[in-house]
Parts: C-alpha cells; structure tokens; sequence
DNA sequence: CCAAAAGTGTTAGACCTACACCCATGA
DNA sequence: TCATGGGTGTAGGTCTAACACTTTTGG
C-alpha cells in the first residue's frame, strides 16, 4: 500500500463508523493512528511542531488505551464520497462497502487547539469477508462493542451515539442489514442482527412472517451442518428482486 | 446590522435552504449575494483578484438571473449549528427558527475553480411573521415556488432537491410542519401543507381523524371571520403536549 | 434419548382506505 | 339563494401483536 502526499484541508476531516455484526453483537471498528502518519500530512516544520505540541497536551492521544475514529483529513483535490471509501480501503482493504454520510460536526472545541470540523459516515461490512492487515497509518485497529466502547479520544462517542441511531432509522426502512450478515444467513441470524440494532425482542413467528412476506429472501435449498440442533435454511438476499421492489415502492418496517 | 470581519474556513461554506408555505405553496427563500461582501471575507489582495476572477469566468454569479442559497463561509471561532443560526438572523432577522443539518456536499467541482464544501441546512419559518429587510450581504432576497425554480448558481438545484426529501421524510415522523404555519391554522390548511411537501393528495376525512387522535391539536374555541363560505375552526399546536407525548413514543405517520 | 435451536397458525384488535352528503358563511 | 369550502361516519380489508408446541439435529 503507498501513502500519497496530499495537500489537505486542515479544518476538515472524514471519518468512519465501520459496523460490523459479530457474535451476535453490533460492533464498531476503532484505531489507534500513528501519530508519524499526521506529519505525513503537515508539510511545514511549524506544524510538525503544532503536532507534537498536541500530542503533549492531549496524552490521550499517543496512549495505548484511547481509540478513535478511522479517518483522516480532506485532500484538496477529493471527492467528499469517494474519500470516504478511500479511507476505508487503505484503512482496512475493504472495497465495496455500504457507505451514508450521517452528519458534519462543526462544535468549535471538539477538538482542543485546533479547529477541525470532520464529516462522518457509517459504514456496513461483514468482518467475515475481510482481514484487517494492519495498516502502516495505525498502531492498532480493534473491534469493539457497541455497548462495552472503550476510552475514546474527542466527541467519537457522541458521534458513534449519532450514527447509531441513524443506523436505527435506516434500517427500518431499507434492507440495509443484509450487509452486515454472510451471503447465506439463517433467518435467527437476521433477527438477532435487527434485535441488536433496534435493542429489542422481536417476536419470532411476526418477524418470520414478515421478513418473508417482503419476497427479499432467495432460498438456497442448503443448511447449516454441523450444528448441535436442528439445522436452519440458509437464504440469500437478493438485489435484483430488491431494486425491482424498490420501483414498486417497498415497505420495509420490521 | 453590524457586519463582522472573521476569519473563515475559506473551503468551507454553510448554506440554508429556508422552507416557507406562502399561496398555499411550498417555497423556498434563495438571494443574490452581494459581491462586495466576498470581499470582507477575503483579507489579501491576491484574493480580491482570485474574486474578481472568478466573477468573471461565472458571468452566472453576477447576473440578475441567477439565485443562489442564502449562506456563507464558515468562521474559525463559530459552532457549525450556531452559525446556521447566525446566518438566518443576519440575513433576513429572522430568529428561533427550526433549523436541521441536511448534509454536507462535497464534490471536487462543485463550484469551479475553487474548493468549496458545503454544510447545508434546511429552516422551516413562516413568513407571515417576518419581513425581510434586505440585508447588506445582498443584492436581492426572493420566495421561489419549489415547483418554479428560477436559475441557479452551482449545485443549488440538487441541494434545494435533498432537502426537499430530507424534509418530507421528516415532517411524516415528527410534527415539525407546525413551523410552516402561522399559530392558528385551520385542519385545511394543515391538510394543504402536507400535500405540498408530500406531493399527494390526501383523504379530508382520513386525515382529520388521524390528525385530531394524535391529540397534538388544541382547539382555539375562535374561527376564521371574513371567508365567504362557512368558517372554519382555529387551531394551535401544543409544544407541552407534544413534549409529553413523545416522551410515550410518538407515531406521527401522517 | 437428551439438549438445543428451528420452525410453524390462529385469533382479536388496531389501523387504513374508500367513499358522499349536509352545513355555515358572505356576497 | 347561490357559491364556496368546512365538516362528518361507516364498513371492509389489511396489518399487528400475542401466544405454545412439534421438529430436527448432533452428541
């Protein structure tokens, strides 16, 4: 992986609340960046300065128990959307993700002695799919669950606080969930993956009813093996049922 | 009016699209900036030029033709939300607004030769209770139907369109339509609001019913005087109601 | 044969939709 | 007395919520 050079915007920052579903718990993968990787970004000696300066002020920051945020500040010259994706892909490796924009946080002492606003988005992946090789930008990256987050530098819980619930939102109104599960996914999988999100029980035969009633699911005519109960159907998801649904104007309300 | 001179995120703007129900329309207030005020933006002399310049290559932006969103760029020392604010009471007076984060835009080329995101938010006012003196900062300030836009600088169209659906997705959960209207409003003119922003007709019958069990109505106990036909009752929205109300967990499906 | 999770139907009440006529007012 | 918009009820269908037992599998 290279590190491009890049004149950024220094008042501005992207970051990423990555969700993932894991042991049936909501979690979000967190960081710890390297501090060397913001000097990358500062061109002048003064600012390698202010940098160090920070990184005093604030220990929380090079201390091995705070985490943050996956992100960085805004080149020039990218695309507010397409940098999103971007950081997740040298971040992480992971391409082709669902990504939203949730809001821009703009409190002025957000960040001590430095004004930096950041634009945030939610991000849906299942860690399954995909090894976090460690990236050259982190000491560390973790998972972490949603309700057991660690210490965390700045306003990132406040800001996970927010994505959730706009993850809450969506959710109920599109098939967004299907991102965080395997290709093939039972559906006691995908009631605990809306039980966890939502923070409720869900009837079972309701939830089944419903779920299949939408016409979303496609039955692969396999099942779980090595299980000690009986074993679930396995069903995928499909997009193409979804997106013609979509047109017809779908009520998705679990 | 005092103009103040800050020092401003320069790649950073903030824009409102300010809703208002006029005619029994829905409309949105759009200005012509002053290009003089760019300019107490700007300290040095080489952005004056950069100004100029671009005045010049955008004939749009100085022409009487083209309307733009009432906005600016953002202040090192301003709170993102509170600067929202800020700008609706400089611009037009207008104060206590409900105001809400849309999202920020963020393409390259959004507006040419310069990088510029911006935060955008909605406000919902009604403007039977504010008039519009014309603020220093611009050159005209106008209601446009959203049905008739005029034209636009930069990507105002697609902003002006997001908020549009950010909007009515809102105003079918919470009851923040309220805002468009003056404190007394009959059940015809709630009716009328909602099938602007919604874009459908809705049953008279169906929604008085789901409106007056929501019990977020008090009645006035007065009526429209002056119509030539039979009059109509006056009702106020209750905030307190509302408060206790949601609290329980309010549907406001409309 | 036991433990563990998968899978399944019915009923009562709430909510939604469609629909047509009389009422009050000022001109 | 006319034109205009205000105001009202019912019935059928759909959706939701509550609820308990049998089936399949591996150990």
């Amino acid at each position: 992986m290279k590190i491009l050079k890049f004149v950024i915007l220094k008042s501005l920052s992207v970051d990423c609340v990555i969700f993932g579903f894991n042991n049936n718990k909501l979690e979000v993968l967190l960081w710890q960046a390297e501090p060397e990787l913001l000097k990358k970004f500062l061109a002048t000696k003064e600012e390698h300065e202010q940098i160090k300066d920070i990184f005093e002020k604030n220990p929380a920051l090079g201390s091995d128990n705070f985490w943050g945020l996956i992100g960085t500040h805004l080149p020039t010259e990218e695309d507010l959307d397409g940098y999103a994706k971007n950081i997740l892909q040298t971040t992480t490796g992971i391409n082709n993700v669902y990504l939203k924009q949730v809001q821009t946080f703009g409190a002025t002492k957000r960040v001590p002695h430095f004004r930096v606003l950041t634009v945030v988005y939610y991000a849906l992946i299942n860690p399954d799919y995909h090894d976090f090789k460690l990236s050259p930008l982190a000491k560390a990256v973790k998972w972490f669950d949603i309700e057991n987050l660690p210490e965390v530098i700045f306003d990132v819980k406040e800001i996970i606080q927010k994505s959730l619930v706009k993850l809450r939102e969506e959710v109920q109104y599109y098939p967004i969930g299907f991102h965080l599960l395997p290709d093939k996914f039972t559906l006691t999988q995908l009631q605990t993956l809306y039980e966890v999100i939502l923070d409720k029980k869900l009837d079972t035969r309701n939830f089944r009813k419903k779920i299949q009633n939408m016409g979303l699911l496609v039955d692969t005519n396999e099942k779980q093996t090595n299980v000690a109960h009986r074993a679930a159907k396995l069903y995928a998801f499909d997009v193409n049922i979804y997106n013609k649904l979509k047109e017809e104007g779908l009520n998705f309300r679990i």
